[in-house]
RNA sequence: GGCAGGAUAGCUCAGUAGGUAGAGCAGAGGACUGAAAAUCCUCGUGUCCCCAGUUCGAUUCUGGGUCCGGCCA
């Protein structure tokens, strides 16, 4: 049986990666990134990932290592992280988890159900929805093939996308194939961060004010030059859409911090909801 | 000093032809299986600036006051 995987979970800005890079020094760990944004390069100030100081320390994975206009997603990121995870092992060192998304985490630790997908298909859904009469009519189609399932997503674009997708590809309801996993695929020592409201939105202002006085518009300039704000998946990433106005001048520069700083206070409340509920293996480890 | 304004939820404001009020934003809680730093759901009692008057009843009308931005001097 392997060590268990040591696992800093938390909301953004609650000092995970200082806690694992910690962790990692001291009993020789190579440290994986559990980061949708981190994942991508041209994005190191705004998504503040560790600095080249920090991974000459100790090892980093999937930090840095796709082109914005790469679209990872769950299912990718699974792969690559088990296989950075088996790297590890191999190596007799200790991987060391830590990170804010807590969808790619428990895909990690749970696994995922193996459902179909065809990225065309739901792309080109996508554009249907977008097209008059799109939504309406697209809502008829799960209406009549898994009512069940409307019912359930039909407020939400993307999954109501998804499940018409699942439903096509397979035949069955996406809610007939996810079984829900509940089992641990790893041992795991994992640890939940919490911080008090006010300190944390504290910690996150002071933060942004750095990431802004180190560069970050400058970043975001050069990034959304390259195309970032059409990217797939990376246009995601908090805070560039609200540089990318202030530099067109729709946004006034004193307005720029203050809407950083609740834009990730309001992800920071996402992130601590789902590591509440979605991961019993945790302990919490709570700070003042 | 004069002239019209404004004062209602943490913020910006709507509204009540007199029967104690509601949007957006912020905030809180929740959901989450191929875009997740995303997407979506739920949650609104607040001296309606103060004092008097009219009225069965005033946040709404009248008078006086206070404060805040404008315009004219």
């Amino acid at each position: 049986m392997s060590e268990p995987l040591l696992i800093f979970m938390g909301p953004t800005a609650s000092g995970k990666s200082r806690l694992a890079l910690e962790a990692a020094e001291r009993e020789g760990g190579e440290i994986v990134s559990v980061d949708s944004m981190q994942l991508y390069r041209g994005l190191e100030i705004g998504t503040a990932q560790p600095s080249p100081e920090e991974q000459r320390r100790v090892p980093h994975h999937l930090v840095g290592c796709f082109d914005s206009h790469t679209r990872v997603d769950v299912y990718a990121y699974r792969e690559l992280a088990e296989q950075a995870i088996a790297a590890i092992r191999a190596r007799g060192r200790r991987p060391i988890l830590a990170g804010g998304t807590g969808l790619y985490l428990k895909a990690l630790l749970y696994g995922l159900d193996d459902l179909p997908a065809d990225r065309e298909l739901r792309d080109r859904l996508d554009r249907e929805y977008d097209s008059d009469e799109g939504e309406a009519a697209l809502h008829r189609r799960l209406a009549e093939l898994d009512p069940a399932a409307l019912a359930r997503w039909g407020d939400c674009r993307r999954r109501l996308i998804r499940a018409l997708e699942v439903r096509l590809l397979a035949g069955r309801s996406i809610l007939e194939l996810q079984e829900g996993k509940a089992t641990l695929r790893h041992p795991v020592e994992a640890w939940k961060i919490e911080l008090p409201p006010d300190v944390l939105r504290q910690r996150i202002t002071e933060r942004a004010e750095i990431m802004l006085k180190e560069g970050w518009i400058d970043e975001a300039r050069r990034a959304i030059e390259a195309g970032l704000l059409t990217s797939p998946t990376a246009h995601q990433a908090l805070g560039y859409r609200l540089i990318g106005e202030y530099l067109d001048g729709k946004l006034p520069r004193e307005e720029l911090l203050p809407r950083i700083v609740t834009a990730t206070c309001q992800l920071a409340r996402r992130q601590r909801t789902w590591f509440r509920h979605q991961h019993p293996e945790a302990k919490t480890l709570a700070f003042t």
